[in-house]
DNA sequence: TATGAATGAGAATTCATTCAT
DNA sequence: GATGAATGAATTCTCATTCAT
């Protein structure tokens, strides 16, 4: 009898590749790139090496797939956030506390996502995605200019100094166990915010 | 006759601790630390194998070597500029063109550097140099504020906003040959300088 | 359709180890711990390097296991023989035949197990069986002091002088080809067992 | 002017020599042939690694030579004492004493010499000493067989058996920290003295 | 002759990928 | 399609021996 890709097929399908994704995302999360291994990551989604491979050209494939996920998903809520009205300060201020407090929540992953590389393929995903929140932010600062709220400024710029200043100032020393000072976490999301929104503002005087 | 260690060999020591040291350099500037392998070093510093062992203990030595010695360079220049007289403004702008100008010289380097870690021993030597990075801009940041020159802030999340502005704005970007628009290189170091002024200092009413 | 650990797939897997085990075991017995590498255990085996890991953590485990199976396999011999019936002395003399001839039919592996270390791992194990070995003949030694069949003496200690006369006596001359004389290996044999017979009796007169 | 091999010249020749043998002996009896390579040997002697191959044609003809000598020496004060005055078992007794006291003395070196070969060539060395050890036994006891003191019986393989005996019992143990029970080191000994010479002499009744 | 840095073959181990079942 | 054992290239590190000075 002939073989039907019938729906009951196609489910577990799709089944499989979503277990595979979940388990290499936690794998990612738990310990990083280096953890993640083609075979660990089968034995955690509870099917075989070899299935893996059904699914995903290679293992890189496979990590880059997850990155690109995790990262969209990231993009998504930050992107929706830019967009609510406000001023573009508002709407900047909450747009970098949402991706605060999302990155605070799953640092290893975060750390993960944003510091540690580990193959040509998985970097150009994570710069693909950097370029991306990049542009969420130039939107917002080129609006802020356009209505005057900003100085004139290279908005593109800008925004890749506060992403750098969001990655720098949050991920990386919270996931590197770097004491940051005393302040609690909230206390460092928000010098981040203030710091950030004067580096994007018109300067004052000396007071 | 007895074997002297003359000059000469002396020199010549050294002269493979450098060669190896410089191939390492080469080898992490052109490929990352990805490339950077034992083998490889040796051959391309004209050494055998096991003469990398006679310098070093062991391939993650040499790497983690390679990167303090850089990391130490690029902090002693910063360090002496930002202690140069001039107001904190000035220091701050200094000490961030010289950075950003000597990054852009060398910018897969300053992305394996910076970014690409491989090893925690390796990993270790950049996250002690990043948080010296912290403390030169900390320092001039306190400074700043103690003379009502800048607002009251948090100087170390400041900082550390600054080097994430500084590593994203202008390496991240630059040594993926990801161009940051029209303009030519001094003028993003300068929306990047301007940026990160405007971040510590006293922020102005829209005009 | 889903995988199944057949029977026939365990049959595979056990005859992979065993085949490990046994050109590991042949390896050792040609030429010694010293020729006993995993490479060559792999090759001889009919399996790739990897193989090997799948079934041993390193190399140094797999050739302590094949020389506990070995050593198990020779102490159950003789010290089943010690549990026989019989005097003292009739069992004593049981199992140093037992182990005589077990020892002759494979010389250079007896060598090997014996005399040969290696690695502090292989030698631990080596050591256990010794210890073992002593045990049995202390057992012996004891019951016929206890029952006036053997005078009063440090039983473990004679264990150890017996141990090593078999040893000395039997393995080491004989997997080096040595001669011993002319006399066949049998009398090699009953001479060791006089001299231990002797050694734990009583000791008459000169007669 | 031609070259004179003088006399001041073959004095540090032979100076040399001894101090490489000196090292080379003193790393066996701390560490063992293990942690005797060619390299430590020359740093431990005051000499460069390539003068050990002025000296010796290989690090193995060099550990041989080592072991040559100090079984030599053994040798000598034993087979000194095999030929002094008295019966045939004081003779052995006083032998085995003698063998033992120095073998307790210097336990790492013992076991080094006795048990641990590396190489085959140096193993080669040891063989020749234990047939030479055999061979003293053999003429002590060959004598006593004479003399109607000792029972007719295979007088090599007696001495084989002895020469396991004292390895086995003294030897071994001791060096690897296996504890023989309670007793002193000394009533071990005598235990040792009286298996073995139990092992070569009539055998009395039950009593 | 003496020196000791350099050599490089060799040994152990890892892990992405394949393929017989 | 699924399985997971097998593969073996790749990598690190060691140490006896050589040879330019």
């Amino acid at each position: 009898m002939a073989y039907r890709r019938t729906e009951q097929i196609e489910a577990r399908l799709a089944d499989n590749r979503q277990r595979i994704l979940r388990a290499a995302r936690q794998l990612i999360a738990d310990g990083g790139f280096q953890e993640a291994q083609v075979v660990a990551v089968a034995h955690a989604a509870g099917v075989a090496t070899g299935t893996i491979y059904r699914y995903f050209p290679s293992g890189a494939d496979l990590f880059a797939e997850v990155l690109r996920i995790i990262c969209q998903r990231e993009l998504d809520v930050v992107s929706s956030i830019a967009r609510t009205g406000g001023s573009a300060a508002e709407r900047l201020a909450a747009a970098v506390r949402a991706f605060s407090s999302r990155a605070l929540r799953a640092r290893r992953l975060a750390y993960a996502i944003i510091v540690e590389p580990v193959d040509p393929e998985i970097d150009e995903v994570r710069l693909e995605y950097r370029r991306a929140q990049w542009r969420v932010f130039e939107s917002i600062i080129a609006d802020g200019i356009a209505l005057e709220e900003f100085p004139p400024q290279n908005a593109r710029a800008s925004a890749g100094c506060l992403v750098g200043a969001l990655l720098e100032g949050l991920v990386a020393p919270l996931s590197q166990n770097a004491p940051v000072g005393d302040e609690s976490e909230g206390a460092v999301v928000e010098a981040v915010v203030d710091f950030v929104l004067r580096g994007v503002s018109w300067k004052g005087e000396n007071r």
